[in-house]
DNA sequence: CTGTTAGCGCGTTCAG
DNA sequence: CTGAACGCGCTAACAG
């Protein structure tokens, strides 16, 4: 007595099935016509009557090519990282590729490992968010002919197709917003200077103040990781100060949910007594009330153009030189600035 | 001129290096103890010197294991589907698998294809959160041998191993928390009743008020998907009523952000207008001023159980009769809940 | 247009 | 303890 377990239903199956052979029933259903219409139409009957259903692992030992492509974030709570992940695999499951979750916690230590593990299941290509640490093993990856884009975060080592926001114009636009609605000592909460978004943010908010004929006070900044906390520490350092700022920027939505709390506790109201911008959307922000104004960097066009550049080389067009691409921001007003020293307006 | 292309470094090559035979290469590196100590050593040296890593997919064909795990979510926004793949994908690649990422968008159409797809690739095993419409295709999978958890929602179609939020008990010791308070006219906007989560949360609601000699007032229910777009329309329908409610419980975080906006709209303070508690924690929820008590449904915990589950299964032990496990809820109180018509407490 | 043959890289008998 | 041979399911040469 046979246990029928697994599917067990196999491309030899299904040629028997049809008096055909294998590869007369392999060519058939992979739709190139290199069979005739009426058995490859018979062959499809078959198939499906049988419930036969290709083995994928079978097929890429032979093709080589697993139709997995490695999705590499540090995390899922950030609003970027997440919208790439959902845009990414809706995509990519389109083009008839599987995603394979891989989450870093931005520990190059855990990116080395991760990018080992996916070379060991042959994935097709490989969407990441790089810690910066490890860009020579993604540049033997590419070496070894597999695929790789960069979004969000750049691996400053070594050269890689590249999809970014344009952060520098997206904070200095945000700052310029501040500065046009009066505002002139404006306190930033900004990434770390190690990582890029830290540094571009920091030289757009430092270009529009150039602009508008303002000098930099290094002590109105403060920088740290994207958590609550950093921005709770940086509302409280720069509010105490006695010139206190009347407008703040804050360069990532973690931070802002600090930066909110610290206002309320003393009492701030948003945006009467302070103006308070945010980099980066995400749905709390929006529906917060006062609804805060942000610069969205775009994530969901971020994530298309690394999908579409990535498919791009799988189909096989040359590799041509690594370029990097910047996607616009763009200020979202709603309602957490406002003019300076001027009553809000009917 | 050769292009080495792939990582070409095959079992054959590591075993001709070291002048063995390829399956006697196979036995040293598999660990297993059928091969002298010497020969093995040395063929260990020679496999990293050499940088071999042994191919997933011919070892999958070989096997019938391709140690991909597929984790299906209806999406990535909702913070207990979130938690979810993290811890998911933490645990199951310190266990030697990888996750295949599939959203559904809650769409029995876009599940069924995904299981179909997951097939294919030769899934080892699937934790899902199922829309219920497809109960027979993940019966049909665990037939074939592929396990499957369900978690968080359930399938009632069919018996399957699921671990699921003590939801009735949570909305029941929410509830119960703002009977103590002295609240006694407590809206709810909870999901809708062709849910599982929606029934049981009203459920436990009932069953609060059922206990503490309170009548069912079905004009206080608001059901709705779990958008924000829902909690506002809820809290508005609820606060134009003469005799409005005292408290609020929000049965989900998404529509707690559009209730918060609707009470701040028309100057509502929490909790000295009005309490408001929230089933399912979200670091906004825990941020926001003042900061929103919770019935925590667990997520982490869910998310450890079902792949504690499903690992046991994995690694052999016998199927067993499927059963139910659920997470015992836990109620959080932070600042958006005070007895009713009593100043607050110092 | 179709059938035959030969692997893809690995694990696993079965002899030695 | 080791080597030779076979097959997992499929695609791609090469013949006919």
């Amino acid at each position: 007595m046979l246990a029928v377990m697994h599917n067990p239903v196999t491309l030899r199956d299904v040629a028997r099935a049809a008096k055909v052979s294998v590869s007369t029933a392999s060519r058939a259903l992979a739709g190139a016509g290199l069979t005739s219409k009426v058995t490859a139409a018979r062959l499809r009957a078959v198939a499906t009557e049988l419930g036969y259903r290709p083995n994928t692992l079978a097929r890429g030992l032979k093709t080589r090519s697993s139709r997995l492509i490695g999705l590499v974030v540090h995390n899922l709570e950030n609003a970027s990282f997440r919208v790439l992940a959902e845009v990414a695999q809706q995509r990519l499951r389109a083009a008839g590729y599987q995603v394979i979750l891989c989450i870093t916690a931005d520990d190059p230590e855990q990116e080395a490992e991760t990018i080992a593990t996916l070379m060991d299941q042959r994935a097709d290509g490989l969407i990441i968010c790089p810690t910066g640490q490890n860009g020579a093993r993604l540049a033997a990856l590419e070496r070894n002919g597999t695929p790789v884009a960069c979004v969000i975060r750049r691996d400053e080592a070594v050269e890689l197709e590249t999809v970014l926001a344009a952060d520098p114009e997206g904070a200095f636009e945000g700052t310029r917003h501040l500065l046009e609605l009066g505002h002139r000592r404006i306190g930033l909460i900004v990434g770390r200077p190690e990582t890029t978004s830290g540094r571009e943010r920091l030289s757009g908010y430092r270009r529009a103040l150039q602009e508008a004929g303002l000098g930099f006070d290094a002590s109105l900044v403060h920088a740290g990781r994207y958590h609550p906390e950093v921005g709770l520490a940086g509302c409280q350092a720069l509010l105490d100060r006695p010139d206190r700022p009347t407008a703040l920027f804050v360069a990532n939505h973690e931070a802002t949910l600090g930066v909110l709390r610290g206002l309320a506790e003393r009492g701030i109201i948003i945006p009467d007594d302070l103006s308070v911008l945010c980099y980066e959307d995400s749905p709390s922000l929006a529906w917060q009330r006062p609804a805060i104004s942000v610069v969205d960097n775009g994530p969901a066009a971020l994530a298309e153009l690394a999908v579409d550049r990535l498919l791009r080389r799988l189909r096989g067009s040359p590799a041509g030189a690594a370029r990097e691409y910047r996607i616009g921001a763009r200020l979202i007003q709603r309602q957490s600035c406002r003019p300076l020293s001027l009553p809000v307006e009917a």
